[in-house]
DNA sequence: TAACACGTATTC
DNA sequence: GAATACGTGTTA
């Protein structure tokens, strides 16, 4: 019922094109945008108009969410664009890899092309500040794109890649968020298409890839998260190199088991155009406290004085909460963020949550591997 | 026990 | 230096 609600919006569109539209009611295929290849394919994505509706509805939803345990998958298939958090562009927030992990399982605008909205919409939804940057593989400058890599991707492109909008990601991304307060900029900002920076977008595509979002979020992911969000519960990759499966670049692959080379902590690596497995560093090994790139000294705070043991840790990156990528603007957190210093409720890691040192392995796939197994082929 | 407040690490 | 966010002590 609440997705219901959320997918009403089903005909808000891009306005790539200069076209503001006024009714929210027009139906994509009869609008000249859609006649094109246009950058973003058949989704559009305008300023959401009924803003006040949507951030009402959002609020309601939000009232509904506090008091339920509602799928966080469901949640973050939202992105809740009336959030009063303006969403500015972004390096993906994916760990280790950067990986600009899609969100989105349904449109909140009633897109249906799960594809384009992967493509298109989610990219231009990452927001923040610039995640940390966790190890030293450099990202693909844009100009490598036209890869061999990269046009494997295509077929997931329909629509091909809104290109060229952008390019200010860079400086949003610095400025990062300011949780609340800030609604109107977000649509402003939604409007004039700022969300879909070429930087970002170009990243994303060549990052993200095949990493469609069912295989990082539609899988049976319960609310006990244990990093089950990859989708690929079951399937023993451990071994497999990512360049044997001929995986393209940007596919997630889940590490079962501890018997590798690879951080256990983290059962998620990333393929890269290379189809080399890019180990997460994002997360502090238990056994190897020591992430693939960090310098920072242990943690001081505490006074724990055993340094590396007490290092911050980071956001998983593939949990629900780490997936989602706007401040909901109206908890505790997000309403005091200058003096609380905490991360939007709805956004803060799973991972984060449990009790430091309590972090375990994944707890025995739910999900049978063949269903598994139906990511890859 | 959850929410809050604050110190502090991290990043830009 | 500012913004963000994690860790932890305090409070309700």
């Amino acid at each position: 019922m609440v997705m219901s609600g959320l997918t009403r919006s089903s005909s808000v569109h891009n306005d790539h094109s200069g076209h503001n539209l006024s009714s929210t009611t027009t139906t994509h295929g009869h609008h000249p945008d859609q006649s094109g290849a246009v950058a973003v394919g058949g989704c559009g994505l305008t300023p959401v108009l009924d803003y006040t509706a949507e951030m009402e509805r959002y609020q309601s939803f939000a009232n509904f969410y506090t008091k339920t345990n509602v799928n966080m998958n469901a949640v973050n298939s939202m992105n809740f664009p009336q959030s009063a958090k303006l969403a500015h562009i972004t390096a993906p927030m994916f760990p280790g890899g950067r990986l600009g992990v899609g969100v989105a399982g349904v449109s909140p605008w009633g897109c249906h092309d799960n594809i384009n909205m992967n493509m298109n919409v989610n990219a231009a939804m990452l927001w923040g500040r610039k995640p940390p940057v966790h190890q030293t593989t450099p990202l693909a400058p844009p100009t490598t794109h036209p890869s061999p890599s990269t046009t494997h991707m295509q077929p997931h492109r329909t629509g091909g890649v809104a290109g060229g909008q952008g390019g200010e990601g860079k400086q949003h991304a610095r400025h990062g968020g300011h949780a609340s307060s800030q609604g109107q900029e977000m649509h402003h900002h939604h409007g004039n298409n700022n969300f879909q920076s070429g930087y970002a977008a170009a990243n994303h595509m060549t990052k993200q890839g095949h990493a469609h979002q069912d295989m990082l979020s539609l899988s049976n992911r319960s609310s006990s998260g244990n990093g089950g969000g990859g989708g690929v519960n079951g399937v023993n990759m451990s071994n497999f190199p990512a360049g044997m499966l001929g995986l393209p670049p940007g596919v997630i692959v889940m590490a079962m088991g501890s018997h590798n080379n690879i951080s256990d902590s983290s059962h998620f690596q990333m393929t890269t155009n290379h189809n080399q497995l890019l180990s997460d560093c994002h997360h502090v090994n238990q056994t190897n406290p020591s992430p693939c790139s960090s310098t920072s000294p242990g943690m001081t705070s505490g006074g724990q004085g055993s340094g590396a043991s007490k290092r911050k840790r980071k956001r998983c990156g593939v949990c629900a909460p780490c997936r989602r990528l706007i401040n909901c603007g109206v908890c505790s957190a997000c309403r005091n963020r200058k003096t609380g210093h905490q991360i939007c409720k709805f956004r803060k890691c799973d991972e984060l949550k449990k009790k430091a040192g309590s972090i375990q392995l994944e707890s025995p796939p739910s999900v049978p591997s063949g269903e598994a197994f139906r990511w890859f082929f």
